[in-house]
DNA sequence: GCAAGGTC
């Protein structure tokens, strides 16, 4: 009997053309099977998959939301199928006649439960061969040979717990999604779905709107003065500003005065001072270290201040790791692994251009790298690869990422910096005192009526002037050593100079100020913020928080950036709140870590857990039962309050954004049929609503977003009366039907805001060109000598530009774009667009060209009616 | 068509 091959599985494309490469000394050929990357050197084969190759669901009879309670699916089968048939296909021909099969998938727990998948494909074709598990943190030689010298097991316990996991998701995230959205009568596009991680994520967002629309402003005063070194014959002092503070009734410094009157007196003492004396000098020097490795969290917080959104920066991140630049981007690890030589990465930058930076590290006597909280198993933290790029290889922004990477490498091989903090007291004095003793201490402070701030009660008084007068107090910072700063400039290293003064200095007192401030409600959650409190609470993964993110903007819950709840979404956490607690808590995936551990040390089993799970989504819908319409009502008023612009013009209902038969937004009165009261909106974007309303008519003021064209339309009935109040400018005969029929251009208005030349007779005659949305359009005396029409000026902004004859404007407008890149096709991005010149299709014009079935065939990820949409929007 | 988790 012949051996058949041996058979290596990844969890990734990627790892297996590494590990190909390691193992077989570069001698590793490619063949494709199925479309797959497979492998072979030798008698072994090394195949990729795509992370889960099968998932989970319920049997088809299930599938119907209409015809299934959803509280049937909690004790409904689960099945697990295929999801990547061609891998599947390659991994199950493969595996017939392998001899040995070893799972190299990730080391953490999803990679176990993607190697037991692997399995139990390999197991039905091939019941005999023996099948291996090896581990490994980073793909390097040494960790891929000790692995694969020293195999181990599959851990079909850990795989487990993550069955549960997927099983308790599913069950949860389904039945309570299909609960919802039948009540709410939502079932096309627009259903209303909850789940472990997507719960917990609304709900930090629509508490902290909570927390801001009870947030109560509360007015403050702080004072401020100008203090100088007196100019002496040896040069002049330098100016620097200092503030006023008091000393509380705890003994701490206070800087805000919660008191009018009190503040008034305070600054008129500070005004009466003739001067300062320097009270103390306070010189500190302190280490300011380098930042740990990047993690995924990190990486995305990062880019985020150089203002990528949080999937574009993992995007942009999976990029440069696909052309093999960075390492694996998806990673909780913030400690180098062992074999990563410092050194010896920092050499590959020699000579390029971060090779100065790269030369003063390596000037170090010893490097000895940052290292944060967490070491994980999974993938080191994200760091350049040595493999160095051309700068005209990258986009604009993937450079701007891969220097952000190379950089933050560079800080963490970085000595920190040291900086020097000079504190400074003076006490403003002469007549400061007397007047300043005028003030009523108690009134400055904020619990001086006891009921700010609930039951706090403050007793003592408060120290608001020194015996030498008004305290007035600065802060300087000097940097000594750059340090890490010298290579990071993403972190600030601004200074504040507070001269060198000295104790019993007298200092002249400039301009002084009294600023009235009121309390600021919390921020909302900005993207990079909302994943660090998702790692901080545990919910969801490195890979996956981005997504929920994005999840949520898909499913209405969340508009604009920083990402704002909507009334739906609201009510959606109410809703939960009170019948389905666990789904909005952080603490559901907090009793899930514990029962995978549990299931992963042999304590507990899959079935356990699952079926603890399911009793108690079981009393959940018990409670449910009753409810149905309360929250199916609650749920709808929510959806219409979303869409609501304000009161119609001509009935006592209110106006909605409403989409048309054919997919177009218009706004439309809530009394249908009875009130057939229309707006238009413009046809481009998606309309999102304001807070702003119209003055005039009490409407929402309505933004378009679409992508890059996102704009802001305004008020619609404004839009359509400015129309219907215009007068169409004629400017020449129309080139359609100007001869026979006598037709004229003109330049017109229309009721969505647009603004284009067309013929006067239409809709007999649709000939018109378009004119741009902004501006002002002056009709000059210059005139075309082709088409014998007036040049068009465009007044908006600074500058008028010309647009020209409309005609020839229009002529060159579709020149460029048929000749312009093809990123500007919505829906086709840098890679795509990359993909599609290597197969020849270079710029828009031949996109249109190109014949569907052939240019899909051609390119990987895409179909031919991708193709005939991307050629309908060229049009 | 539902979730969350891989990967792209």
């Amino acid at each position: 009997m012949s051996r058949g091959p041996e058979l290596i599985v990844t969890e990734k494309e990627n790892a297996a053309r590494r590990i190909a490469e390691i193992l077989s000394g570069g001698a590793a050929e490619t063949e494709r099977r199925n479309g797959v990357n497979v492998y072979r050197w030798g008698g072994k084969r090394c195949i990729g998959l795509s992370g889960h190759v099968v998932g989970v669901d319920f049997p088809p009879e299930y599938s119907d939301w209409r015809d299934v309670e959803p509280a049937e699916l909690v004790d409904a089968p689960i099945v697990t199928e295929p999801t990547q048939e061609n891998i599947v296909a390659a991994l199950r021909r493969l595996a017939r006649n392998a001899s040995r099969v070893i799972i190299a998938t990730d080391y953490d727990r999803e990679g176990e439960l993607i190697g037991k998948e692997a399995y139990e494909l390999v197991r039905e074709v091939n019941d005999e061969a023996p099948v291996d598990r090896v581990r490994f943190s980073s793909i390097t030689e040494r960790e891929v040979k000790d692995a694969f010298d020293d195999p181990d097991e599959i851990d079909f316990d850990l795989a487990a717990a993550g069955e549960a996991r997927q099983a308790i998701d599913l069950v949860w995230g389904a039945a309570l999604t299909r609960f919802l959205s039948l009540s709410a009568r939502q079932l096309g596009d627009d259903f209303i779905s909850v789940g472990r991680v997507q719960g917990p994520t609304l709900k930090l967002l629509v508490d902290r709107e909570r927390e801001i629309q009870a947030f109560d402003p509360e007015s403050y005063w702080e004072l401020f003065g100008e203090l100088s070194k007196k100019a002496t014959g040896a040069g002049s002092g330098g100016e620097f500003e200092a503030q006023y503070f008091y000393v509380d009734v705890d003994g701490t410094e206070a800087e805000r005065v919660w008191d009018g009157p009190t503040a008034e007196t305070l600054a008129d003492a500070l005004r009466a001072a003739d001067g300062a004396e320097v009270d103390d000098v306070n010189r500190r020097t302190r280490t300011d270290d380098p930042p740990a490795p990047f993690n995924t969290t990190q990486f995305i917080r990062a880019a985020g201040s150089l203002g990528y959104s949080a999937q574009r920066a993992m995007s942009l991140a999976e990029d440069l790791y696909t052309a093999g630049f960075v390492s694996y981007p998806r990673t909780d690890n913030t400690v180098y692994p062992d074999d990563l030589d410092p050194r010896e990465l920092l050499e590959a930058f020699r000579g390029t251009r971060f090779g100065d930076d790269a030369e003063s590290l390596l000037s170090q006597e010893s490097i000895e790298p940052t290292e944060g909280d967490e070491e994980t198993t999974d993938h080191p933290p994200i760091h350049p690869t040595g493999e160095l790029p051309d700068a005209s290889e990258l986009s604009d922004d993937e450079w701007e990422i891969y220097e952000l990477v190379v950089r933050r490498f560079f800080a963490t091989c970085a000595p920190a910096a040291t900086w020097e903090h000079l504190r400074v007291v003076a006490l403003a004095d002469g007549e400061a005192s007397r007047i300043g003793a005028e003030a009523d201490p108690r009134a400055a402070l904020r619990e001086h009526d006891g009921d700010v701030e609930g039951d706090v009660e403050t007793t003592g008084t408060p120290s608001l002037v020194a015996d030498g007068g008004l305290r007035l107090k600065a802060n300087g910072k000097r940097l000594l050593e750059a340090g890490y700063h010298e290579v990071y400039p993403y972190v600030s290293s601004k200074e504040t100079i507070v001269p060198d003064v000295e104790a019993g200095e007298r200092l002249d007192l400039g301009e002084r100020r009294l600023e009235a401030k009121e309390t600021q409600p919390p921020r909302r959650y900005g993207q990079s913020r909302l994943i660090e409190k998702m790692e901080e609470l545990g919910i969801g993964t490195k890979a996956t928080r981005h997504h929920t993110i994005e999840k949520l903007y898909d499913r209405g819950y969340v508009e604009s950036d920083p990402p704002r709840p909507t009334r739906l979404a609201e009510a959606v956490v109410e809703a939960a709140e009170k019948f389905a607690e666990p789904i909005v808590s952080e603490g559901m995936t907090a009793q899930l870590e514990r029962d995978m551990a549990a299931i992963a040390s042999g304590e507990k089993d899959y079935d356990e857990v699952t079926d603890e799970s399911r009793e108690l989504l079981e009393t959940i819908f018990e409670e449910l039962a009753d409810s149905r319409e309360e929250i199916g009502d609650h749920l709808q008023e929510s959806l219409k309050a979303d869409k609501t612009l304000g009161p119609c013009p001509e009935c006592d209902s209110q106006l909605l954004v409403r989409k048309s038969r054919y997919g177009s937004y218009f706004v439309g009165c809530d009394g249908y049929p009875n009130c057939e009261y229309t707006l238009p909106l413009p046809s481009t974007g998606k309309p999102l609503l304001l807070d702003e309303t119209c003055e005039e008519h009490d409407l929402h003021q309505v933004k378009m977003l679409a992508g890059r064209k996102t704009f802001v339309h305004g008020c619609p009935q404004c839009k359509a009366d400015a129309a219907d109040e215009a007068d169409d400018e004629v400017i020449g005969d129309c080139p359609e039907c100007g001869e026979t029929e006598g037709g004229e251009l003109a330049i017109k208005q229309l009721r969505n805001g647009s603004r284009l030349v067309g013929c006067t007779r239409y809709p007999d005659c649709d000939y018109s060109l378009p004119l741009p949305r902004r501006g002002e359009i002056e009709v000059t005396d210059e005139r075309c000598g082709e088409h014998d029409l007036p040049h068009l000026r465009v007044h908006s902004g600074d500058e008028p530009w010309e647009l020209g004859c409309p005609i020839c404007n229009y002529r060159e407008y579709r020149a460029r774009r048929e000749g312009s890149e093809l990123e500007v096709i919505e829906g086709i991005g840098e890679k795509t667009a990359e993909k599609l010149r290597e197969a020849g299709v270079e710029d828009v014009g031949s996109l249109k060209d190109a014949e569907p079935d052939e240019l899909a065939d051609e390119v990987d990820g895409v179909g031919p009616d991708t193709v005939r949409d991307w050629q309908a929007k060229a049009d």
